[in-house]
RNA sequence: GGCCCCGUCGUCUAGUGGCCUAGGACUCUGGCUUCUCAAGCCAGCUACGAGGGUUCGAAUCCCUUCGGGGCUGCCA
């Protein structure tokens, strides 16, 4: 009998999720759905000065709309709650107190300062810095000293000789020395756990099989191991680890607000699709081993798997993103890209939402759609269809200024004003007709003054795509506009 | 300093001793197409960090070295 596989997302949310967080949550999502298991959300916020309820809540909604789904968590609770470690704090008290009883832990009451110039003192003698053993084996008349003198002692957990060894998914067999873990601190003398206790305690309540999660926890792992140890669990129910290289910026250091965007609210903002975002992600350090690289949730939860994750770190790709962006643009239905693309505009104020803007909108999103890369671009790409008067745009004025330009202007009214059919097929052999054939123009000039006059740039959707979406009217009364 | 992790094109990667004169994708460059911009198509540039082994044969195994990163907290 295999057990469920039970992943946990764990974050501490000091600001907005960001990149790193993501990718973390991507793949223990991924694995959680690939094997059947379960996906645990857990919210560190020992530390409450800097964990707020609203970065808690950020934290949630960033997770849904990305689509990673949990099952045991905020919200929905579970078998294993709280799920917050701010009110499992009786929980670590516990736990603490069992390891003192039992001689695995002991109080420390060095103070912040002695331990400082000890661990000065260390590293002046070249030797490895960390807690010497001090507070080991007090005898009574010392530990009254140190009550008597109103030292309130922490919680420490005693690092036997010896070594660890575990294998990592990612990495396989690794080693620790003791030697190089001194004691540790489980617990504050308020009480107030650290992180070292509360993970490795919530990691065993919660059952959790798997932990996926930054290689900068991997020297932390011996201290968890020998909570594990101390808790009594047996070894074969250590979860399994499994160390996730890092995301890193441009400057080859983790990933930052220095050298990069990070947070996850930013790439929403800029109309980056969910799915993207994650595609993107999974690419950052897995690969389903093909040649595979646009693939969906619904592929990725059915190829990913640990083994095949890199223990090398990954540079972010702001263009790889939106490369993959654009492809998942151009597959949207166009009802479901009119969904996505409907608050960019309204939030831009290019539209206020009537059914008449809505129903102009939904029509002139075919000729963008392969167009743009963001969703955010909807807005300078349709904004013309939405303004009384366009403003031409300051690097076209010069050439509207050119002679040429007011011809072929004045042209195109001739030829357009008797039209009966408003379609871009009517339009476009009408326009050529007098500009290509009479004229002799080149495309390019013939329709480029065109284009600026009616949209206000010389960069613009399909020109008479455009001109039918918006009208005879309104198509002549720009060309009109800058003949005079 | 010590401990740990990592090292294939600019970037993400495929590659687990012969299929590799190293494949794909993004970027970049050139071209085609073309009403602009895109999209699409074609072509091109560019990589096994270095040095030693092992082997008939190494990107793949071993050693050394160099480089990068993390940890070394009463942060997580």
């Amino acid at each position: 009998m295999v057990k469920e596989v039970r992943t946990r997302f764990a974050p501490s949310p000091t600001g907005d999720l960001h990149v790193g967080n993501i990718r973390t949550a991507l793949f223990d999502w991924a694995y959680a759905r690939h094997t059947g298991g379960k996906l645990i959300f857990r919210i560190e916020d020992t530390d409450r000065e800097r964990v707020t309820d609203e970065y808690i809540n950020r934290a949630v909604e960033t997770m849904k709309w990305l689509g990673l789904n949990w099952d045991e968590g905020p919200e929905i609770g579970g078998p294993c709650g709280p799920y917050l470690q701010s009110q499992r704090l009786d929980i670590y008290k516990h736990w603490a107190q069992k390891f003192l009883d039992d001689g695995f832990a002991y109080k420390c009451y060095c103070s912040t300062e002695e331990l400082e110039a000890r661990r000065e003192k260390q590293r002046e003698l070249n030797q490895a810095p960390g807690y010497d053993g001090k507070c080991r084996n007090l005898s009574a008349d010392e530990e009254a000293k140190y009550v008597a003198e109103g030292r309130a002692p922490v919680i420490r957990m005693q690092m036997p000789a010896g070594e660890t060894r575990f294998t990592d998914l990612i990495r396989g067999e690794v080693v620790f020395d003791h030697t190089f873990v001194p004691d540790f601190v489980l617990m504050r003398a308020d009480g107030s756990p650290l992180y070292t206790l509360a993970v490795a305690v919530d990691d065993v309540l919660m059952k959790i099989t798997h932990v996926l999660r930054g290689e900068d926890l991997l020297s932390s792992t011996p201290r968890q191991i020998r909570v594990y140890q101390a808790m009594g669990v047996a070894p074969e129910d250590y979860p399994h680890f499994a160390h996730l290289p890092f995301v890193m910026g441009q400057d080859n250091a983790k990933l930052s607000k220095r050298n990069g965007e990070v947070s996850i609210a930013w790439y929403r903002e800029e109309g980056f699709l969910p799915e993207a975002i994650c595609n993107y992600l999974a690419l950052l350090g897995w690969s389903p081993g093909d040649d595979r690289e646009n693939i969906t949730m619904e592929e990725l939860v059915s190829l990913f798997n640990v083994e095949r994750v890199n223990s090398s770190p990954a540079r972010f790709d702001m263009k790889k993103l939106e490369a993959i962006n654009g492809d998942k643009i151009r597959a949207l239905t166009i009802d479901d890209f009119l969904k996505r693309a409907l608050p960019f505009l309204t939030s831009a104020k290019i539209i206020t939402g009537t059914d008449e803007e809505i129903a102009l909108v939904r029509k002139a999103l075919p000729i963008i759609q392969e167009r743009i890369v963001k969703l955010k671009e909807v807005v300078p790409m349709l904004g013309f269809f939405f303004v009384e008067t366009v403003k031409v745009e300051e690097e076209s004025v010069a050439k509207m200024a050119e002679e040429q330009a007011l011809h072929v202007l004045s042209a195109s009214l001739s030829a357009l004003e008797p039209l009966s059919q408003w379609d871009h097929e009517s339009i476009e052999s009408a326009l050529r007709a007098a500009l290509i054939e009479k004229m002799g123009l080149k495309p390019r000039n013939a329709f480029g003054p065109v284009r600026i006059a009616v949209t206000g740039s010389h960069i613009s959707p399909p020109l008479f795509e455009s001109m039918e979406l918006l009208g005879k009217e309104r198509s002549i009364a720009r060309i009109k506009a800058l003949v005079r």
